[in-house]
DNA sequence: TACATGACTATCC
DNA sequence: GGGATAGCCATGT
């Protein structure tokens, strides 16, 4: 465990029920522009029940990834559960659900 | 230490 | 809006 994926699964925990949240922003919440290095910590998630990894999908807007049972399917259907709905790979009303972090506050 | 890989993003076409 | 290319940092071998 690194310190650099604590600070991506602390990050991860402030994201609520409901909202999504991209890469680039947990990036820049920790204040660093690795987000690629964001992806590869929250991907080795060890703690999958722990950390919401569902709730972060690319800025696009699509679904992007899941390491977790049933891959991409799975992260699909925990969004839909949590009323954050997906239609042909993209994520309906992106911008509406888009969590963003009190930076600061 | 150096190289290769990856749940990404921005830019160009 | 979609496909391709370059840049980016951290991790693992």
């Amino acid at each position: 465990m690194t310190s650099f994926q604590k600070e991506v699964y602390s990050a991860l925990r402030k994201i609520p029920r409901g909202f999504v949240t991209s890469y680039g922003e947990i990036a820049n919440y920790l204040d660093t522009k690795a987000v690629r290095a964001v992806g590869t910590a929250v991907g080795k998630n060890p703690n999958a029940p722990e950390v919401p990894c569902h709730r972060v999908v690319p800025i696009s807007g699509a679904i992007g990834k899941y390491s977790g049972k049933g891959g991409v399917s799975t992260k699909i259907r925990l969004l839909a559960e949590e009323g954050v709905f997906v239609e042909h790979d993209h994520i309906k009303d992106f911008s509406h659900h888009f969590y963003r972090f009190n930076k600061g506050v």
